[in-house]
RNA sequence: GCGGGCAUGGCGGAAUUGGUAGACGCAAGGGACUUAAAAUCCCUCGGCCGUAAGGCUGUCCGGGUUCGAGUCCCGGUGCCCGCACCA
C-alpha cells in the first residue's frame, strides 16, 4: 500500500540543471510586455484578417478561480495560434463589475463597493498576468468605470427614442426586508435567498427591454448560428418558445358583463374543440376582475391564486382549482351547446390571452380539473395507439382519427387543426371571423430595473410637470454618487439627500432623478462591441466595431446559454437600428466549455476538507481510504463542481507558485476534451509537470549535439516526416479547439524525437529541424517554456513572433502503405504494397498470401473489397 | 411531463465520420541506475486459452442493415443537463 501526500506536503525538488518555472515565466513575461506584443492594432488599415477572440470577463469577486484559467488557457491558445497564422488578433479582457456582491461586501465589512470592486480587480489582473496570457491590456475595462456605464447611458436613451425600452406596471418579486426588487431567480421556495423574507408580489412601474418584439426573428437567426453548439441552440428556441395556433373567440350566453360579451382564446389545437366542456380564465383576467367586484368570494379567490408561489415545488403540488363564475359562453361549433366558465389558478396572464378553453378528454391539465369539478369528457380521438387508456382514466395524448367531432370526424390532427380553423375563419361573431391564425411566443419583455446602489444609474428625471424626461445627453454620466448609506437595506440612491434633486431637464422646475439601475446583464450584453474601440468619444465606432464584429470565437460557460447570450443578441439588433453597430449577430462562434471538478472529502463529524487536509491511500490504482493529518478516517465524496462550501477548490496561485503557469496551461488542455468537464488530480498536475522538465531536457540534449555540418541531403529522415505530419495535425485541431487530441499529437512527437537516431549528421540537423517544429507547436499552449526552448535552440527573436510553420505536403505523401488484410470481416493478416498500386495488383498480391489461400483451400473468393490506401477484405 | 446529451480498459480519453478498437496521458506491476532515495531510463499492462506462434472474445443490453458497425437503423436500460401548470 502507498499513501499519497498532498503536493503541498512535500518538499520541493531543485535540481540546478531543472526547469525553473517561476525563474523563466517572470522574464518572459517582462520582456512582452515590454515589447508591448499583445496590443492589437486597429483593424482599419491592417492588412491582415482580422480574429476576435474572446472569453466571457469574469465578476471581480477577488480571486481568480479554476475555472477562469481554464476557461482563458482556451483563448490563449487560440488567439496565439491566430497570431502565428498571420491575423491580426483582438483579445482583449474586462471585468463585470456591477452586482449585489459588492453591496453585500459593504454591508458586512464596512467598505465601499467602489473600493472593494477595485481593490479585488487590482488583485485578479495580477493573477491573470502571472498566467502568461497574451491579453491587450491597454483596451481593459470595466463595466463601473464612470466612462463604460456613462455610453451605456446613451445607449439607454437611444433606445428609449428607438421605443426599444419602455416603462410599465409589472407584478415584482419583493423583498420586505432587503427592500428590494428580486429576479427570480433570487427567490428560493418563496423566500428571499439573502434575507429568508417570505417574497410578496408588488406592482411597481419598472423599465423593460422590448425583447419580445424580435422573437420572431430571434427564433429563426438561431438558424444560421452554425458553429454554435446544438445544445444551446436548442436551449434558446425552447425559451423563445414558438407555439402556432389559432385565436378563437367564444361569444357570452347571454346578457355582457359590462363591455364584455365575448371571451378570446389561444390555441393550438383547435382540432379538438368538440371536447371542450369548460373554458378557464387567469384570475388578473378583465372578466374576472370585472366580476369580482360584484363578488366577494371571487374576489377572495383571485387573491389566493396570486399568492400562489412560483417556485417549483408550489406549482408541482398545486391543487387544481377553480371557481365556477356562473357566466357561460357559446361553442363556436354546436348549436345551443354553452360552457361554463371558470377562474382557475394555473391560467397564466402573461402567455396567450390569459384564458383557455378546457378539452379534458386530450389535456391531462383539463383532465385533472375536469374530474376535480364533475365535468364532462369527451373523447374526439380515435386513439392510434393499442394499448391506449380511456379517457375516464387519463387523458389521451397522442394521435388518432377525429370521432364525436362533425365535420371534422375521420381527419388526422393536422388537417382537423386546418380545418377547424378555416371554419372558423369563415364564420362571422359581431361583424369579424371568429377566429384568427395566431403565433404566441413564450418569450417575456425583459425587465432591466433593479432598485440598486451598484449598477448604471437610468438617465432619466421625473418631473411633475413633463413626466418622465431623458436626462440630456452632453450631461452624460449621470454618475453614482460616492458618499451613501450602504448600512441600511435598501437601495443608497433613493435616501440619497442631495443626488436625487434636481432640475427638469425640459422645463428647469424642481424635479426627482430616478433611482433605478440597470439589471448586469444590460452591462454585458455590448461589452465586446466596445472592446473594439474602448477609449471612442461614441459607445462605438462604425469602422472598428463592423470590422471586430461578430466575435470569431466566444468562449465561456453554458451556465450562460439563455440569459446573456439572448440579452447579447438582442442588444446587438437594438445597436444595429439605433446605428451603433451593423452586424446582426454578436457571436458568430461559440464554445461552451465544462467545468473544472474535484474530489470532496468529509470528515466523520460531516464537516468538508480540503484536499491539503487529507491523505488519499492506493490500492493496486484504487483508491481506498483517506485520513486527515490526525490519522482519522475521512470519507471521500462525490467529485464535483469546485465549490467553498464543499471546500474542494484549488487555489490556482498555488500551483503556479509550485509548478509554473505552463504546467497549469497544460494540465487544463491535456486528457479531457474541451466541452467536457475535467477532474483535477494532484497525479495530472504532477505528471504535466514531469512533460515540462522532458521538454527541456530534451531540448537541451538536441541543443548541444552541435551544429553538424550540413550533410547532403539523402532524402528526409523518418522524423522530419513525423514532424510535419504532427504539424498538419496540430494546426486543424487547435483551429477545431480539439486541444487534448493536440496534446496527444504532441507527446507522441516528443516521443519520436527521443528515439530519433543521432549518428549522422543528416540525423542531427533533422532533429534540430523537427525539435523546432516542436517547440512552435507547443508555444501557443505553454509559451515561456517554449520562448526559453526557443532560446536555447540558438534562435534569436521570439518564437511568439515567428509565423507558425507552413506544412511540406509533399512530406504527407505515403509512397508505401500497410493494408490490412481481412477474411469475412476479421482481421487475418497485413500487406505492405505501393499506394498506386492498382486494384488488380494488390488482389493479385493479397491472394498469394498463405492465410489467404488456406483460407480459400483452392477455391475462388465470392468477393474482394478494395478500399484504397483503407483495407482489403476477401469473402469466403 | 417536454426537450437535449452521454455510455469505449483500473482512470481521463483516441479512433481521419462505415474500414487494423484502445492512439496519447494517468495509475499500477516488473527491471536498470543509486550506499539509499528522488529524478531518469527500459519492459508489461481489456478479458479468456496457450510455454510460444497464435486463437477466441470484447466499445451499456437485445435485435437489424452491411463484405465490414464503437460509428447507421429499431427497441430497451442507466446516468447527466435544460425547461416546465406555456393553452
Amino acid at each position: 500500500m502507498k499513501v499519497r501526500q498532498h503536493f503541498f506536503n512535500k518538499k520541493p525538488v531543485m535540481a540546478s540543471q531543472r526547469y525553473d518555472a517561476s525563474e523563466v515565466e517572470a522574464r518572459w513575461q517582462r520582456e512582452w510586455e515590454t515589447r508591448n506584443l499583445f496590443a492589437t492594432q486597429p483593424a482599419a488599415g491592417d492588412p491582415r484578417p482580422n480574429y476576435y477572440v474572446l472569453e466571457m470577463f469574469p465578476y471581480p469577486s477577488g480571486r481568480i478561480h479554476i475555472g477562469h484559467v481554464r476557461n482563458y488557457t482556451m483563448g490563449d491558445v487560440l488567439a496565439r495560434f491566430k497570431r502565428a497564422t498571420g491575423h491580426n488578433v483582438l483579445h482583449p479582457m474586462g471585468w463585470d463589475a456591477f452586482g449585489l456582491p459588492a453591496e453585500n461586501a459593504a454591508m458586512q465589512n464596512k467598505v465601499h463597493p467602489k473600493e472593494w470592486t477595485y481593490a479585488n480587480i487590482d488583485a485578479m489582473r495580477a493573477q491573470l498576468k502571472s498566467m502568461g496570457f497574451s491579453l491587450d491590456w491597454d483596451r481593459e475595462f470595466a463595466t463601473c468605470d464612470a466612462e463604460y456605464y456613462g455610453h451605456q447611458q446613451r445607449l439607454f436613451l437611444d433606445f428609449l427614442d428607438a421605443d426599444l425600452i419602455y416603462r410599465k406596471k409589472a407584478k415584482v418579486n419583493w423583498d420586505p426586508v432587503d427592500m428590494t426588487v428580486l429576479a427570480n431567480e433570487q427567490v428560493i421556495e418563496g423566500r428571499g435567498w439573502r434575507s429568508g423574507a417570505q417574497v410578496e408580489q408588488r406592482e411597481l412601474t419598472q423599465w423593460f427591454a422590448k425583447i419580445s418584439d424580435f422573437s420572431a426573428e430571434l427564433l429563426e437567426a438561431i438558424d444560421g448560428l452554425e458553429r454554435w453548439p446544438d445544445k444551446v441552440r436548442t436551449m434558446q428556441a425552447n425559451w423563445i418558445g414558438k407555439s402556432v395556433g389559432a385565436r378563437i373567440r367564444f361569444a357570452i350566453d347571454g346578457e355582457a358583463i359590462g363591455l364584455i360579451d365575448e371571451i378570446e382564446c389561444f390555441s393550438t389545437r383547435p382540432d379538438t374543440l368538440f371536447g371542450a366542456t369548460f373554458m378557464a380564465l387567469a384570475a388578473d383576467h378583465s372578466l374576472s376582475l370585472a366580476l369580482a367586484e360584484n363578488d366577494a368570494n371571487l374576489a377572495a379567490f383571485n387573491e389566493e391564486c396570486r399568492r400562489m408561489g412560483t417556485s417549483v415545488v408550489a406549482i408541482e403540488t398545486a391543487e387544481k382549482k377553480g371557481f365556477d363564475t356562473g357566466v357561460r359562453v357559446r361553442h363556436p361549433f354546436i348549436e345551443d351547446k354553452t360552457l361554463p366558465v371558470y377562474v382557475a389558478n394555473f391560467i397564466l396572464m402573461d402567455y396567450g390571452t390569459g384564458a383557455i378553453f378546457g378539452c379534458p378528454g386530450h389535456d391531462q391539465r383539463d383532465w385533472d380539473f375536469a374530474v376535480a369539478h364533475d365535468l364532462e369528457i369527451i373523447p374526439v380521438i380515435e386513439p392510434a395507439e393499442a394499448d391506449a387508456k380511456p379517457v375516464t382514466e387519463e387523458a389521451y395524448l397522442g394521435d388518432g382519427a377525429m370521432i364525436n367531432s362533425g365535420f371534422m370526424d375521420g381527419l388526422k390532427k393536422a388537417d382537423a387543426i386546418e380545418a377547424a380553423i378555416s371554419h372558423l375563419e369563415a364564420a362571422d361573431l359581431g361583424g369579424s371571423p371568429q377566429a384568427t391564425r395566431e403565433i404566441n411566443y413564450r418569450l417575456r419583455d425583459w425587465g432591466i430595473s433593479r432598485q440598486r446602489y451598484w449598477g448604471c444609474p437610468i438617465p432619466v428625471v421625473h418631473c411633475e410637470a413633463c413626466g418622465v424626461v431623458p436626462e440630456a445627453r452632453d450631461k452624460l454620466p449621470v454618475l453614482l454618487p460616492d458618499d451613501i448609506d450602504v448600512e441600511n437595506p435598501g437601495n443608497p440612491l433613493g435616501r440619497h439627500p442631495t443626488w436625487r434633486n434636481v432640475e427638469c431637464p425640459q422645463c428647469g422646475k424642481p424635479a426627482l432623478r430616478e433611482t433605478d439601475t440597470m439589471d448586469t446583464f444590460v452591462d454585458s450584453s455590448w461589452y465586446f462591441a466596445r472592446f473594439a474601440s474602448p477609449r471612442a468619444p461614441t459607445p462605438t465606432v462604425a469602422e472598428e466595431v463592423n470590422a471586430w464584429l461578430p466575435v470569431d470565437q466566444y468562449i465561456g460557460g453554458i451556465e450562460h446559454a439563455i440569459l446573456h447570450l439572448l440579452y447579447s443578441r438582442f442588444f446587438a439588433r437594438a445597436m444595429k437600428i439605433t446605428g451603433h453597430l451593423d452586424v446582426k449577430e454578436p457571436f458568430a462562434g461559440l464554445f461552451t466549455q465544462g467545468m473544472v471538478v474535484h474530489e470532496t472529502y468529509q470528515a466523520a463529524d460531516g464537516t468538508w476538507l480540503e484536499p491539503s487536509q487529507v491523505q488519499v491511500s492506493e490500492k493496486d490504482g484504487k483508491r481506498t481510504a483517506a485520513q486527515r493529518d490526525d490519522g482519522s478516517e475521512v470519507r471521500i465524496g462525490n467529485t464535483e463542481k469546485m465549490s467553498k462550501s464543499k471546500r474542494n477548490t484549488v487555489d490556482p496561485d498555488k500551483i503556479i507558485a509550485a509548478y509554473g503557469a505552463d504546467t497549469i496551461r497544460w494540465f487544463m488542455l491535456s486528457d479531457s476534451p474541451p466541452e467536457r468537464d475535467v477532474i483535477w488530480t494532484d497525479a495530472g498536475v504532477e505528471g504535466a509537470h514531469r512533460f515540462v522538465q522532458r521538454v527541456w531536457r530534451l531540448v537541451n540534449d538536441i541543443a548541444g549535439l552541435g551544429d553538424g555540418a550540413e550533410a547532403a541531403d539523402a532524402g528526409a529522415a523518418q522524423v522530419t516526416t513525423t514532424a510535419h505530419r504532427t504539424l498538419d495535425n496540430v494546426g486543424t485541431m487547435i483551429a477545431d479547439l480539439r486541444f487534448n487530441s493536440a496534446v496527444a499529437q504532441i507527446y507522441s512527437l516528443v516521443n519520436a524525437i527521443e528515439k530519433a537516431p543521432r549518428e549522422s549528421a543528416h540525423d542531427r540537423t533533422a532533429l534540430r529541424a523537427a525539435t523546432a517544429m516542436l517547440v512552435q507547436m507547443f508555444a501557443p499552449m505553454m509559451p515561456h517554456l517554449a520562448e526559453e526552448c526557443w532560446r536555447a535552440l540558438g534562435h534569436n527573436g521570439l518564437v511568439c513572433e515567428v509565423p507558425w510553420p507552413a506544412v511540406d505536403q509533399s512530406l504527407l505523401a505515403v509512397s508505401e502503405i500497410v493494408l490490412p488484410v481481412q477474411i469475412n470481416g476479421k482481421r487475418r493478416a497485413e500487406i505492405s504494397v505501393a499506394t498506386d498500386l492498382a486494384k488488380e495488383e494488390i488482389i493479385a498480391a493479397v491472394l498469394k498470401l498463405a492465410v489467404v489461400e488456406n483460407a480459400l483451400a483452392g477455391k475462388d473468393p465470392r468477393r474482394i473489397i478494395v478500399v484504397p490506401e483503407r483495407i482489403v477484405n476477401i469473402v469466403v
